[in-house]
DNA sequence: GGTTAGCATGACAGCGCTATCAAAATCGTT
DNA sequence: AACGATTTTGATAGCGCTGTCATGCTAACC
C-alpha cells in the first residue's frame, strides 16, 4: 500500500495540510519545514493520489486534445500530442485524446459530451474544430477553458494558443516557384472547414500577384488533405490543354498523391513536374524525390498550446497567442520550369 | 453544478448505492428500479465524476501505453493507441500514453515511477517494452496487470495480449521475392532489443533455406527501423562486388530508405532492384513505387491488446493471447529479378 | 513591554463515490 | 401460513486529499 500524506505528516512532524502545501507549491512555508517534509516524502516513496487530488481540489488535472476522428493517425495530430504530453508532463497534467467525428451533426454535443464525462479542466482544439465558432461560443458559454492550434476564426476575445502565418508560407512557397522559371503554377486546394486550407489558398494568390502572374480558375482545384484526393486532383490538372509546370498541394499527405500520380504517368519530378508541399510531415522526408515543402513545428506547436492553456488554467488571464515560425523545406521536388511545354502521356 | 448520485437517488427515490449499483452495471437490481434510475439520471444529466469513483473504488479506470520514446511519432505506435483509444471508449476506461525512453539505463524505474505516480488498472507494453524479461519480471512482482503486443520473449506465465507471426511472414515474403526469380536477396535486420528483429531475420533464412539459397553472411546488415538505416545499409549493400537483386528491410521506413538510396542513383524499382518492407504504414503505399510489404493489423491490435487488459482487470484469470494476422501486400516495388546481373553506377 | 501585522501551521469538514454489512422484500417450499 | 433461502435495497463509514478558518508564532514598531 503505497504512502499516505498522513504518513508523510507524521514522519515529518507536522499536519496533513502543511505536506499539501508543500506538493501544491504553496507560499508561506518555512524552508527548514519545506525540507523536511521532503524528506520524509522521499523516505516513504510518497506520491499525491491523483483521484484523490482531483475530487478535493475541483480539479481534474487533466487537458484533453480534441481532433477529427479521421486524422487520428495522422503524423501532424501525433507530434501535436507528443509536444503536448512534455508540456504536460511538467505540470503534472495528465493529456487526454478526444478523437471526434467532425463531419458527425452534432460534433458540438459530443465535444460537450466529453467534457461532462471526463471534466477535463481545458481542451485544446485544433482544426477544424479550432474553426468552429458556434463550437466555441458554447465552450465559452459553458466556462471551460481552451486553446486552439492554427485556428483561423475571429472570436469575441483573445484568443488563447499558437498561429502560423500560413499564408504568407504559402504566398513564400509560390515566391519560391516562380524564382525557378514557373510561370503555370496550380493549386490543389485543401477541405474548406480547415481554415488552414483558405489561409494557403489565399498565400497562393498572393504569390501568384506579387509575381504578376493572372490567376487562372483552372488551375486550381478542390482536393482534400487526403493521399488520394492528390491523386484525383493531379488527374484532373493533367487533363488541361495546357497542363501546369508546378502544383501546390494544401499538404504534404496531397502533394505525395501528386507525386505518385505523376510517376506513374512516367514524368519525371522536378524535370517535368516541381510538386511543393505543406507542413513537413516525415513522409515527405522519405519519398523520392523529397518533397519541397513548408516547415510547420507541430511538436513545438503542440507544447506551446499546452503550456498557454495550463498557463491560464493556473491564472485566468495568462496565456497568449503565440506565433510560431514556419521554415521553407527545399528539397527534390522542386526544380527550374521545363523549357518548352511537354505534352504529357495518357 | 453537475448533478451527484445523492441528487439522482433522491430523484429516482432509491438510496446512493442503488444508483451506484446500477451505473456498474451490478447484478440484483430489479429491472423497474433500474429503469426509474436510469431515467433520472437521464433527466440531471448525470455522469459519475471519474475522481470520485475512482478514490472510492481503489482503481483508476486508466491503463498506459508504454512505448519508446524516440518512436513516439511512428505511425505503428499512432495507430495501436487508435485501436486501443476505441476499446476504452466501450470501457468508460481512460487511455494515458507514456512515452519513455528504453535506451536509458534506468527504464524499468521509469516504469514503476509511471506507475506509482498515475496508478494505472494495466500497462500495454510494445517493443522493446514487451521484451524486456527484467522489466516483466517486476511487473509481476508488483502484481501490475499488463498486456503485450508482437513480444517474443518467454514468461514464467501465459502471456495476454497480442501476437503476430512475424517469422512465417518473413518466410513468405521471401517465398514471394524467390518466385520472382531473386537468387541474392539481402536482408537489413532490425534493432536486436526488438524480438521482432529476430523474428524477422530467422523468416528470411527460413525462407532462404525452403528455397534452397544457401545463406550469405555478405547479404544480411545491421540497420534498424529507420529511414537512415535503410540508406545507409543499402550503400553496403550496393558496394558489395555481387550485389543483391532484392532487399528486404526489416520494417517499412527503413525499406523507404532503401528505395530513397536507390533512386538517387538512378536504379529503377522494380527493373534493377526489388525491395520488401515490413508493417504497412500509411507511407508505405505514399512512396513510389509504392512498397510491397507485410500489414501488422496495427489498429487491430491496440484494440485487442486494450480489450484483453480490461478483461484480466475485471477478471483476474481472464484474458489470453491473440493471434492477429498478416498479410502479404504486393505492390509495385516487387518485380520480377533482372534477367542479367547489373552493375551498379555511381 | 505591549501591540499589531503578517507569516506559518494545524484542525477539521467534506469532495462524490463505493464497500461493507445489515435490513427489508420477495420467493419457494412445506 | 410459516419458514428459510434468496434477492433487493439502504445506512453508514471511509477513500486521500484540499479548502476554510482558526490559532500560534515571529518580528517590528512605538
Amino acid at each position: 500500500m503505497p504512502a499516505r500524506i498522513e504518513d508523510v505528516a507524521v514522519a515529518a512532524g507536522v499536519s496533513m495540510k502543511t505536506v499539501s502545501r508543500v506538493f501544491n507549491n504553496e507560499p508561506n512555508v518555512r524552508e527548514k519545514t519545506r525540507a523536511r517534509v521532503e524528506a520524509a516524502a522521499k523516505a516513504l516513496n510518497y506520491r499525491p493520489n491523483p483521484s484523490a487530488r482531483s475530487l478535493a481540489g475541483n480539479r481534474s488535472y487533466l487537458i484533453s486534445l480534441v481532433y477529427d476522428d479521421p486524422a487520428a493517425a495522422s503524423s501532424y495530430i501525433m507530434e501535436i500530442i507528443v509536444g503536448m504530453l512534455a508540456a504536460c508532463e511538467n505540470s503534472h497534467y495528465s493529456a487526454m485524446l478526444r478523437p471526434l467525428e467532425y463531419s458527425s451533426a452534432d460534433h458540438i454535443r459530443a465535444v460537450e459530451e466529453s467534457i461532462a464525462q471526463y471534466r477535463p479542466d481545458g481542451l485544446i482544439l485544433v482544426p477544424p474544430f479550432a474553426d468552429d465558432v458556434r463550437l466555441l461560443q458554447r465552450l465559452d458559454e459553458l466556462g471551460v477553458r481552451y486553446a486552439t492550434i492554427s485556428a483561423k476564426a475571429k472570436i469575441g476575445h483573445e484568443r488563447i494558443g499558437t498561429i502560423l502565418d500560413e499564408r504568407k508560407a504559402a504566398a513564400e512557397m509560390i515566391a519560391h516557384a516562380v524564382a525557378l522559371g514557373h510561370q503555370r503554377i496550380a493549386h490543389i486546394a485543401g477541405p474548406m472547414p480547415h481554415g488552414g486550407s483558405a489561409w494557403r489558398l489565399a498565400g497562393y494568390r498572393d504569390g501568384l500577384r506579387r509575381a504578376g502572374i493572372e490567376y487562372d480558375e483552372a488551375l486550381v482545384v478542390n482536393g482534400g488533405f487526403s493521399f488520394e484526393a492528390g491523386i484525383a486532383g493531379a488527374r484532373q490538372l493533367f487533363a488541361l490543354k495546357r497542363p501546369p509546370t508546378a502544383i501546390f498541394a494544401a499538404n504534404d499527405d496531397s502533394a505525395c498523391g501528386v507525386m505518385h500520380e505523376a510517376l506513374d504517368r512516367g514524368m519525371s519530378i522536378p524535370r517535368d513536374l516541381s510538386v511543393f508541399g505543406f507542413d513537413d510531415t516525415p513522409t515527405s522526408r522519405h519519398v523520392w524525390p523529397s518533397l519541397t515543402t513548408v516547415r510547420q513545428p507541430c511538436r513545438d506547436m503542440g507544447r506551446i498550446a499546452a503550456e498557454q492553456l495550463l498557463a491560464s488554467i493556473r491564472d485566468a488571464g495568462a496565456g497568449q497567442l503565440v506565433r510560431v515560425p514556419y521554415e521553407l523545406q527545399v528539397r527534390q521536388s522542386s526544380g527550374p520550369a521545363p523549357s518548352k511545354p511537354r505534352s504529357i502521356s495518357r
